[in-house]
RNA sequence: GGCCUCGUGGUGUAGCGGUCUAACAUGCCACCCUGUCACGGUGGAGAUCGUGGGUUCAAAUCCCAUCGAGGUCGCCA
């Protein structure tokens, strides 16, 4: 070892020790004979002093070190002096009085500050990742995400889960997201396809009777990025056999509780978590991953806006289509060029517009104000419990733009009037998703799930009858703060059901049975009941970390262009390789 | 694929038709300084304003295209 000790550790108890220290120089302080140097690793920041009159050749050294030059000081603990002491730092109370140092390596200047936070165009901070990972914030996500892991691994493992690790090199399956593709050197003309989840082979391990299955499993999808969404992600991938949804939820639910308490105890969480339908969530939130960390709530308004003079209103909910609303407290002073960006706003989630009342003492007003009666406009403000102050924002339009729309302000608000406790993850449950989804483009109804995902007991009579629109999937969310972090459902292991499902999928028999064929014929051996989730182990660690976009919480994330800007992936193949792979390279003019 | 935002010394910003021979902060270099911890002081170097066209007597500034980064819609069973 080069070091006795890290720069994170002394104390006074040390003090009179001699030790060895290594480390990049964070900030040095120049006083001529006396120079200060604040030696950093991950484990904290050392202050070592040297003083020319004492250590004349130390001294000769550190007055050529410079910012992020990697140092070896060995030198004696000492106490500061009273007034000398640092508290923002653990190790403040002590330094270490150089006697002997050297430069292990020096740096140039970084394009980056490491001692510093910037806010430097991230492309320069992807390109320099390496550098933008010494900084302290990016050390703490790192350390809190391998905390987190090993922290679910043991959590996991006490309870008699096993880690079951699964193949990279997988099939392509034909529904879901866009594959990643290796070609196959052996097999001209045949490609691989990299795992969007494990969820074939996990159910098949439970066939084979692991009946507690977890993975920290990496997943890959070729889909445009977000900044809750990378091309390769990591997934607590979990399946469990004899068990129910119940279950499932009774599992996950402490193991939030307890990695919250654990690595985030500044954090508090709901307890129980909240539990709502699908519908229920849409309908006072206008999402299926609703934000509960503050009210707003979408009111519907349908019925009292119904006879107006407000054509706007009176037209969407003769199409078929609603009108809803939010109460805004204290914002029944904004600006005709703010209430117009509302509309922005709305737009952003599909709505074609939003309109708004601003409550006052003496009565509303507002350019809509005019379209209704006296007795309207009590009701209005009666049913959304407005009061003078508030602004009420509504939206009318078919059913989705008023929940995209709504959604989108209802976020927006609680950003400006910081309604959100930064502090408490609220998670909760979102149940009862439906099975199928219309297409409105070809008015169809699509699976909204993939067909593994069981019907909900109470509703098979419905799908026998085919009435598709109100069948409930045996699927369930876990949402938290408007992200949505697990997706789980009961899945089906009765081969009879499953083929059903498979035909409704747009594909010949013969591509079922090629697809699929292994999956049902395993469930023609005995396949247990089992269920299912998988949280999002990046988003869980944004949150955590309060970062708003997962690449901070990823060591060597991509950009949205699925670029590495560090390694320059993707990159050209050489002649060499596409021959073994049998591949011939066009690139569209 | 659509829409929106951004691109100026190493880094972050200002400047938004002429006063720009481009300003400020920080970093960098040199010198001074024995108790700093965002040390301080003095001096200095460092940018053809992402790239390419165009408009204009004149472009960092206006227009078009293009490249790069981010956000979002589509997409993500």
């Amino acid at each position: 070892m080069l070091r006795t000790h890290t720069c994170g550790e002394l104390r006074p108890l040390q003090a009179g020790e001699q030790v060895t220290l290594t480390g990049w120089l964070n900030r040095r302080r120049d006083f001529g004979t006396l120079i200060f140097i604040d030696l950093r690793d991950r484990y904290g920041i050392t202050q070592v002093v040297v003083d020319s009159t004492t250590s004349p050749e130390a001294h000769a050294v550190l007055a050529e070190a410079r910012s992020e030059y990697v140092l070896k000081i060995v030198g004696m603990v000492r106490v500061r002096p009273e007034d000398g002491r640092n508290t923002n730092l653990p190790t403040g109370e002590i330094e270490v009085v150089a006697q002997q140092a050297e430069i292990l390596n020096p740096s140039k200047q970084p394009p980056l500050y490491i001692a510093k936070e910037g806010n430097e165009d991230e492309a320069l901070r992807l390109k320099y990742r390496y550098l933008d990972l010494r900084r302290a914030r990016m050390q703490r996500n790192i350390i809190l995400r391998h905390q987190t892991i090993k922290f679910i691994r043991d959590w996991m493992s006490a309870r008699g889960f096993l880690e079951i690790e699964t193949p990279m090199l997988m099939a392509s399956t034909p529904e879901g997201a866009r594959d990643y593709l290796v070609p196959s050197r052996l097999h001209p003309g045949e490609f691989y396809a990299l795992p969007q989840s494990p969820q074939q082979l996990k159910q098949l391990l439970m066939v084979a009777g692991f009946d507690k299955y977890f993975q920290i499993a990496r997943c890959m999808r070729d889909e445009d990025l977000r900044a809750d969404r990378q091309p390769e992600f990591t997934q607590l991938d979990i399946e469990m056999s004899f068990v129910e949804q119940e279950d499932v939820l009774q599992l996950v639910e402490p193991l939030m509780t307890e990695l919250v308490a654990a690595i985030v105890p500044q954090k508090h969480v709901l307890s129980p978590f909240p539990r709502l339908t699908y519908y229920e969530a849409m309908e006072r939130f206008g999402s299926d991953k609703p934000d509960l960390r503050y009210g707003l709530e979408l009111v519907n308004v349908g019925e009292i806006v119904s006879e107006s003079q407000f054509v706007v209103f009176t037209q969407a909910l003769a199409n078929g289509g609603q009108v809803k609303a939010i109460r805004v407290p204290g914002c029944g002073n904004y600006t005709r060029k703010q209430l117009d960006e509302l509309s922005e706003v709305a737009r952003t989630g599909g709505a074609k517009a939003a309109a708004t009342l601003s409550i006052e003492a003496a009565g509303v007003k507002g350019s809509i104000a005019k379209f209704f009666t006296p007795e309207q406009t009590a009701a209005l403000v009666e049913t959304l419990g407005g009061e003078p102050g508030d602004l009420l924002v509504f939206v009318a339009d078919n059913k989705d733009a008023v929940a995209g729309g709504l959604d989108k302000l209802r976020r927006e608000f609680a950003r400006r009037l910081n309604l959100a406790d930064p502090d408490l993850l609220a998670f909760a449950w979102v149940v009862d998703f439906p099975m199928f989804e219309l297409n409105h483009e070809t008015g169809v109804w699509d699976a909204q799930h993939h067909p593994f995902c069981m019907v909900n007991p109470a509703d098979v009579e419905k799908l026998n009858r085919n009435e598709l629109e109100g069948v409930r999937a045996a699927a369930y969310d876990l949402v938290c703060n408007g992200y949505e972090l697990a997706s789980g459902s009961v899945r089906i292991h009765d081969r009879a059901i499953q083929q059903r499902i498979f035909d409704r999928l747009p594909y010949t028999p013969g591509e079922i049975q090629r697809r699929f064929g292994h999956m049902l014929e395993a469930f023609e051996y005995g396949a247990p009941p089992h269920a299912g989730i998988a949280p999002g182990i990046d988003r869980v660690l944004a949150l955590f970390c309060d970062e708003d976009n997962i690449r901070e919480v990823i060591a060597f994330p991509k950009t949205q262009r699925a670029e590495d800007l560090m390694m320059h992936s993707p990159s050209p193949a050489t002649e060499k390789q596409l021959r073994e792979l049998h591949l011939d390279v066009k690139v569209e003019a």
